[in-house]
DNA sequence: GATCCCCTGAGC
DNA sequence: GCTCAGGGGATC
């Protein structure tokens, strides 16, 4: 479930464990989580060290003095438990939640460091995955080739988003959710961003370029909420719903800032708004937005015309 | 575009 | 029983 701002507080939470560590011993609970593990996964692994942790997107990369990086993807459900040697961070109490969400049942992959440290991989739903790629042909493997703009680099900009968006009348929501032209936001954080820069989902999303391509007044304040609501809720250390969890087992915080999301029938937070928060579906996915400060576009939404059009 | 898929669990 | 869930990919 994690998008973007939970996996970097999944990575600054693995960074103390793993960077500049030693994998001394692997152990696959199963051979696959949403794919096979590659071959001879533990062996690639193990005595090997690990350089430097990154994040891409909703990937995390942690680069190895083997040449290989280990590329991890934690999909709907995945988390990691951090133990230090010491006993900090070892909090079984609040890891392992009441269910069976964070249950040792779940448990799929158990990495013993040098150090001493245990990290161990759970994932009710088994959506994440785990693959190794020669480092030097990263960008260009199949997890990355293809792969959006960062949308906290200076890449994000509203002339970005201008020519990423032009021409399409594919709704905004699904354009921001297509990880080939922004890489790392989510259903949460799409909602969020369109609601902050009083957009209706489904308005095209070609609707952000003008007819010369240039960035709408909107496209730039786009760029700058998604911003926002990102490095908001890193600092907050993310969202938490249901499974998502520091490496801790500690909760985020940005769950209380949400504006739309998941807040069916609830005043609109929005000054001097006085809409409801309503639901709809795109997708197979729910979208929440305000239906008063988010105006539904004009007649002829979807249409050519309409997206290339005037789009204010 | 929409729809169904992977998978398990929660909530109704 | 049914629907829904922070992702992403395949298939019309």
């Amino acid at each position: 479930m994690p998008e973007l701002p939970e996996v970097e507080t999944v990575r600054r939470g693995l960074e103390p464990a793993l960077v500049g560590a030693r994998f001394s011993r692997v152990t696959l609970r199963r051979p696959n989580l949403r794919f096979a593990f590659p071959e001879r996964f533990a062996e690639r692994l193990e005595g090997r060290r690990v350089r430097e942790l990154a994040r891409r997107a909703k990937y995390l990369t942690a680069h190895l003095d083997s040449g290989e990086t280990l590329v991890m993807h934690l999909g709907m459900s995945g988390r990691f438990d951090v133990a230090l040697p010491d006993g900090r961070n070892l909090s079984p109490g609040d890891f392992y939640l009441e269910g069976a969400l964070g249950t040792p049942k779940h448990d799929h992959v158990v990495m013993a460091m040098e150090t001493g440290a245990t990290i161990t991989y759970n994932d009710v739903r088994r959506f994440g995955f785990m693959d190794l790629v020669p480092t030097d042909g990263l960008a260009a493997s199949r997890h990355f080739a293809g792969m959006g703009i960062e949308p906290l680099s200076e890449a994000l900009t509203g002339e970005a988003v201008a020519r990423l968006f032009r021409h399409r009348i594919t709704p905004l929501k699904s354009a921001l959710l297509d990880q080939r032209l922004i890489a790392g936001l989510g259903n949460i954080y799409v909602c969020e961003a369109l609601h902050r820069a009083g957009l209706h989902p489904e308005a095209p999303a070609g609707s952000l370029a003008t007819g010369s391509g240039r960035p709408t007044p909107k496209a730039r304040l786009l760029a700058r909420v998604i911003r926002d609501v990102l490095t908001e809720a890193v600092a907050a250390g993310g969202s938490t719903l249901r499974d998502y969890a520091h490496t801790d087992g500690s909760a985020g915080a940005f769950q209380h800032a949400f504006r739309v999301y998941d807040r069916v029938g609830e005043p609109c937070s929005a000054p001097g708004c006085r809409g409801v928060i309503g639901r709809m579906v795109q997708a197979g996915r729910s979208t929440f937005y305000c239906a008063a400060c988010q105006p539904a576009p004009a007649r002829g939404v979807g249409t050519r015309r309409a997206a290339l059009g005037a789009a204010t």
